[in-house]
DNA sequence: CTGAAAGCGCTTACAG
DNA sequence: CTGAAAGCGCTTACAG
């Protein structure tokens, strides 16, 4: 058997197929072979040449060797996407639109900062894969600094950081405002808001808007220590359990949530505990997860365009990096000396009120 | 402004920081600057050397180039992840493990078919990126001939596929057939299995160790033409109040769905017809998705470990690339020559029935 | 303890 | 139309 097994494909990670095995297969030189695979021989290689080359390349299974291109040609072939959490179908919504853009031009890395450590070790991780550029959704301030200072960044989700790299933000603010009003026009009074940990800018900004907003309507904000927890269903619930009694005890009538997931484990908890939602709670949230409509009730939520976000950073990045190589893009007169692309304009987003089964009328 | 600006930091993609500048800075050779680096200098470096190399990598930002490393090294660094979908929550789950066991040693690349075009010339792409070797998920059979073809491969939830690479399965039949004596125990008589597409093996087995089980405790398992598709709710909804008229007719008071995301669309489109569950209707479904507690009413669902199966594949991907390395693997009686890998013994992970809200005792 | 040199697999002027 | 040669930024024997 051992011997019966001698010239099969062999071993993965060694004896690979190099462009000289295809040459002098071919009977011709690697210069050849590799203005053929690269598709510039027009004008420069015989048909009859290429033919023979090709079918080389398709006996043997010839694939140009990446690091060795990119080392050649001194060329940046990917481009990295750094989401908060892999498991949130919102990140997977907009990882996968910044791919449909980029996909074609560049490589495409996925990192996620919770599988690994620090923000600082992913970002060196990072560096040494000649990357063209990066895209971070919803950053530490630290992770973006690491990152833009030496790599063309484009920002998601991160509005209200002032100055920096260019950015593309959902309007957080006025989907706040637009669930305010929502909640305003039903008869609340006593609003909570379910907070989120880590607690970054787009959550600050949810947070402030609907607060404001409140106030003109002549609702308050009632703060709930303990109604805080991160981003996922099962430590919501129980966080929603735990203060539960806060929130009835407050006269609280609407609970805005920092995200549907945080939703989830509060209808989970109003269930068990008796609470009819929406008669005796409005619940909503903020993303319009995919699943947000098949909970029960189904949620009211603010709807992010998760793809479109995606896409369009994606667009951006692609812009940036473009202009990054045909040279210094002309600062604007309010670009620091941290970040040579802060001429380009951020971008919003708008956003929309999806009202579903879960708000209604204020109770008495 | 622009005068001010001439020595910030260097525009990424061109004048990177390279060994030779530490070297220069560091009045050193670039062996030093690598032995440094690597961490290999101990008894070949002096210690002030070091010291004063460490300072000049760090005060000039040098990072080593991967693609210069890896052909140097001849060294294969990266690991790709291939999975159907990204935006299922169970892959993500899956993906996350993987990483989590993979991610000291390899740089690991998420790749979805999903997003580019067929399984070839996804595979074709990720072949010029110097794999170590590939973890996929539920391949299609075309996938996983290209991919293992090659490259060390382990298979995940991939049931049936007689010979080939190693696998880590799911016990999905162990599974269906918990959740048929379930049923049965109900008084389930009539039973319907919502189909997914694409079709397949562990949709397949899934389908048919139900129909076997049923069949043992005297049940019927009730074709519904036109109880099938994608996995997602929304297609999955669509499906439903297209049958449900048909599912009614057939006498049918329990529905398995080959996922819980078929079983998210299934229980809205109860919910909009007036068909009580699970009190006329019960329904079940596969993964046990984090949403799955928090859909209403509650989701009876065979759970998969998705972490665990992710770390052990990435596990035994970890050790069949090790052997690798290290030589011809010994070829077991059955490794046919297709397959150098054979040896490998596959695992198949235990599942388990979490009975919810969302099934009962049988209607009439 | 240190450095000059070869080589990893490509691409790209350049010379024929 | 074709090929020899330099160079991309590293690592690793090898010789001092």
């Amino acid at each position: 058997m051992t011997s019966a097994t001698s010239d099969r494909e062999p071993i993965a990670g060694r004896a690979r197929v190099r462009a000289a095995d295809v040459a002098s297969a071919a009977g011709v030189s690697i210069s050849t072979v590799s203005l053929v695979v690269n598709d510039k021989w027009e004008g420069r290689v015989a048909v009859d040449t290429v033919a023979r080359v090709r079918a080389e390349v398709d006996r043997l299974g010839y694939v140009v060797d990446e690091s060795a291109r990119r080392l050649a040609t001194g060329g940046a072939a990917a481009v990295a996407v750094v989401t908060p959490a892999f498991t949130n179908p919102f990140y997977a919504r907009v990882s996968l639109g910044a791919a449909a853009a980029l996909g074609e031009a560049f490589q495409v890395v996925f990192s996620v900062p919770e599988v690994g450590d620090d923000p600082v070790a992913t970002v060196e991780r990072l560096r040494g894969l000649r990357l063209a550029g990066a895209l971070v959704a919803a950053p530490s301030s630290e992770l973006l600094q690491v990152l833009a200072r030496d790599l063309p960044t484009v920002v998601l989700d991160a509005p209200g950081s002032a100055a920096g790299p260019p950015r593309v933000d959902l309007d957080v603010a006025d989907g706040a405002a637009q669930l305010a009003s929502h909640l305003v026009d039903l008869g609340h009074r006593r609003v909570a808001f379910f907070r989120a940990t880590p607690e970054t800018e787009t959550f600050r900004v949810r947070h402030a808007s609907l607060a404001a907003r409140l106030a003109d309507g002549g609702a308050d904000l009632v703060a709930i220590d303990r109604l805080v927890s991160d981003v996922d269903p099962g430590a919501a619930h129980v966080a929603a359990l735990a203060s539960m009694p806060a929130v009835i005890d407050a006269g609280v009538t609407a609970v805005v949530c920092a995200t549907d997931l945080h939703a989830y484990g509060l209808l989970r908890a109003c269930a068990e505990r008796g609470v009819a939602v929406p008669s005796t709670m409005s619940v909503a949230g903020f993303d319009d997860q995919p699943l947000s409509a098949y909970v029960s009730p189904s949620l009211t939520t603010v709807a992010f365009p998760a793809d479109e976000l995606g896409r369009e950073a994606g667009r951006m990045l692609a812009d940036l990096i473009a202009r990054g190589a045909g040279g210094e893009p002309a600062d604007g007169p309010g670009g620091g000396p941290g970040h040579r692309s802060s001429a380009l304009a951020t971008r919003v987003l708008p956003v929309s009120l999806v009202v579903r089964g879960s708000t209604g009328p204020a109770s008495r």
